[in-house]
DNA sequence: GGTAGACCTGGACGC
DNA sequence: GCGTCCAGGTCTACC
């Protein structure tokens, strides 16, 4: 018999919605049901891996049913870590201010963006989804949990940090990305990134920005989405998607350069919440292609293109063929 | 400070 | 089936 957990949440919160909110809810060792509603993930705790199942039974609270019995303080982290994931800490009132910037997202409620249950796995996925299409980053958050992950769990830091850049590169297939995340787990393990001063709103954003910089295989598109992932909306993570939408649903034409100032004085508005206004509007583009998020299919076409979570079939683009629909 | 090219992998294409 | 091309963001060397 398992440990059962009733983690209170703010009355607003609705689980399919805040899931399946942004791609990292289709990477390993996440699994969306689409049928059942419900998210199964596996917790790296103190006493082992831990399987559970994530649902929401009523308004303001989600049950977590787990495989194996938990410890006091097993539970104590596992709260933590699901609480994390979900944004629970996100109040009714975080999400008001910013519907009262963005009217837009009122009536739906989003503005919880979904993340993962530790900051060392949200700096890996996001190496992982560097330089790559989004088949590449489930298959790479794949083979981490198979080969370093204990119980099919996402890898912990200290395991990363004594594994040899020839086991990822060879058996994860993470590529030129090997050492760099090796070099960040060891960050992690000598406590040279401290998660509480990365989340403290007294340290302002540039400060954390410039600190991110710094780390290996974090670029400016990168830290920027390690902002967001931090709870700092204020940036946009500006990749190839970007200029794609800046584009096709925007309208902006010229140069790369030209198209990315758009966007970025398009999103000047929305102040603290820049993010939150372009990733939703960004999601509901996607939304509008492939249906509702919380329905998509959880294993992604083996012609996933380059959409970050997205289920898409793009046919590519022949070569010396007419670039015009 | 700005730019060019290397770094890898996997999917699509042409033959 | 095989070889080639291409997309993706970061890093380093160079100007």
């Amino acid at each position: 018999m398992g440990s059962r957990l009733n983690i209170a949440a703010p009355a607003d919160f609705v689980l399919a919605r805040d899931v399946c909110s942004y791609g990292y809810f289709r990477l390993a060792p996440d699994r969306w049901d689409p049928i059942t509603k419900t998210l199964a993930t596996v917790l790296g705790l103190a006493d082992g891996p831990a399987s559970c199942t994530i649902a929401q039974s009523e308004p303001g609270r989600v049950s977590v049913i787990f495989e194996r019995t938990l410890s006091r303080v097993e539970q104590a982290t596992a709260r933590a870590q699901i609480s994390r994931m979900l944004r629970l800490h996100e109040s009714e009132a975080d999400l008001a201010a910013f519907h009262a910037v963005d009217p837009r997202w009122a009536s739906s409620g989003r503005g919880r963006i979904f993340r993962s249950p530790t900051l060392f796995q949200d700096m890996i996925r996001t190496v992982t989804s560097c330089n790559v299409t989004w088949s590449g980053t489930v298959g790479m958050n794949e083979r981490l949990c198979q080969v370093l992950g204990k119980g099919g769990a996402f890898p912990t830091a200290h395991r990363m940090a004594r594994t040899r850049p020839g086991t990822l590169r060879g058996r994860c297939r993470v590529g030129y990305r090997d050492s760099r995340m090796i070099e960040l787990a060891k960050m992690f393990v000598r406590g040279a990134i401290d998660e509480s001063w990365l989340e403290d709103n007294t340290v302002a954003d540039d400060e954390i920005y410039r600190f991110l910089l710094t780390l290996p295989g974090i670029g400016p598109y990168a830290a920027s989405n390690m902002m967001q992932l931090l709870g700092r909306y204020a940036m946009l993570a500006v990749d190839s998607e970007t200029l794609s939408h800046g584009r096709k649903t925007l309208g902006f034409e010229g140069e790369d350069t030209a198209v990315i100032k758009a966007v970025q004085a398009h999103y000047e508005p929305f102040g603290a919440h820049r993010f939150r206004s372009y990733w939703f509007e960004k999601w509901c583009v996607y939304e509008e292609a492939e249906g509702p998020a919380h329905a998509w299919p959880p294993k992604s076409d083996s012609t996933a293109g380059k959409q970050k979570g997205v289920p898409t079939k793009k046919p590519r683009q022949r070569r010396g063929g007419s670039k015009s629909a």
